[in-house]
DNA sequence: AATACGTGGGC
DNA sequence: TGCCCAAGTAT
């Protein structure tokens, strides 16, 4: 057995590499099975290092099958660099509406005119190169690299840290970045020098349909006879990931408020942090307002019952830093609830009315038939659906 | 190094 | 229902 000495990478972690021969039999029974039962994605039609780019942004920590319809218009919409360098931030951030982790939008955007000013429009092919670009970091560069260009890089993603800590039977936290190095010199090993990127995407598709976190079936792997967890019967412990803290619990009231033309109250949020740029609804931190001693506010977020009292407090929250004034339509208050990956909003919606005709900072007011203008955040597209149902209920 | 950063699907 | 998961990066 030869040894990979992780020393050499700054790191104690040893492991125990297979020889020559053994990596090109497995490199072999990898890539006989990617021939044939690799998936038909959009972005592998061709090597074009553009769309490759595109796809690769949107995957990071994001599904296939939610991706590829966002991929598709994508690239009909920016159909070259150029357009997409050329874009308003707005029509990106548009295109990205629902995907999720929003400055990869405005990374991919900013990328789009590095490319131009510095590469002559070109994709740069080398790791280190692609690396200086917003939004790509370590896996991204490997697979562009890897893929595209047909350079020898590891693309280590999760499915990867995934199936090599299955393959040798390494109990090394994968959530941990120092431990990423480990996963990144044992795949180079495992690199086919004439195929290194079809060898991340065969990784890759064999971590996402049988080397999967769940449900595992080690018996159907092309590469079993290879799989340590598999002849040891240990997959279930592989890989070793950090449990994810609690997410934390904000509470909000999102304020609707309609005007005399029938024309509801937008604000942009501010253009970095939690949904950077996105628009919604005014949204009122609990804390913003002026709390009552008795803990009144965080009764109400449980009972929902009358929020006279409370409503004296939004209302000079609104006068004083939207410059309306806001009349409570009806008593009706929406229960939403929004779940990030590190926190929960616990929202209580109300309707309002103004005669105000000033537009507050930030703000716009638009008539419903006109939303779709707008990049909404889920959130958004939740309060607005609870609205909705709300109206078409009192129709009644 | 640890944390912020979205969303939807599966069980 | 609640929790885990999914082709990570920036700071």
């Amino acid at each position: 057995m030869k040894i990979i000495d992780i020393k050499t990478l700054k790191n104690e972690y040893k492991i125990d590499i297979w020889t020559s021969t053994q990596i090109r039999q497995f490199q072999k029974q990898l890539l006989d099975w990617y021939d044939e039962h690799q998936r038909l994605l959009p972005w592998r039609e061709n090597k074009d290092p553009y769309r490759i780019w595109i796809s690769e942004i949107m995957l990071q920590q994001t599904q296939v099958d939610t991706v590829i319809p966002y991929f598709n218009h994508f690239m009909e919409k920016f159909p070259s660099i150029y357009k997409l360098a050329e874009a308003s931030k707005e029509e990106v951030l548009k295109a990205w509406e629902g995907l999720g982790y929003y400055s990869r939008a405005a990374n991919l955007h900013i990328a789009a005119q590095q490319v131009i000013e510095n590469y002559e429009g070109k994709m740069p092919n080398s790791f280190d190169e692609l690396q200086t670009l917003k939004g790509i970091g370590p896996y991204t560069a490997g697979a562009i690299a890897s893929m595209a260009f047909n350079q020898k890089v590891p693309a280590v993603d999760g499915n990867v840290m995934r199936v090599v800590s299955r393959l040798f039977e390494i109990d090394l936290d994968i959530k941990r970045p120092k431990n990423f190095k480990v996963f990144f010199s044992v795949v180079y090993h495992l690199l086919d020098e004439k195929r290194p990127g079809d060898c991340n995407q065969a990784l890759m598709d064999l971590g996402a349909t049988i080397m999967t976190p769940k449900a595992s079936r080690p018996d159907l792997s092309p590469v079993k006879a290879f799989d340590a967890s598999y002849l040891n019967e240990s997959w279930e412990h592989y890989p070793v990931v950090a449990k994810a803290k609690a997410p934390k619990l904000i509470r909000k009231w999102a304020i609707v408020v309609k005007n005399e033309d029938g024309q509801y109250l937008l604000e942009k949020r501010p253009d970095n942090g939690l949904l950077a740029n996105m628009w919604t609804f005014p949204l009122v931190a609990e804390n913003d307002l002026q709390k009552s001693k008795d803990g009144k506010i965080a009764k109400m977020f449980n009972d929902t019952l009358d929020i006279t009292d409370e409503f004296e407090k939004i209302k000079a929250f609104m006068l004083e830093n939207y410059s309306i004034n806001i009349h409570l339509e009806n008593d009706i208050v929406h229960h939403v609830r929004h779940i990030f990956s590190h926190l929960v909003w616990e929202i209580l919606m109300i309707n309002t009315t103004t005669n105000a005709t000033n537009t507050p900072q930030n703000c716009e007011w638009t008539a419903a038939d006109k939303f779709g203008q707008y990049a909404f955040p889920a959130v958004q597209t939740k309060l607005i659906q609870a609205l909705t149902e709300h109206i078409q209920t009192t129709l009644f």
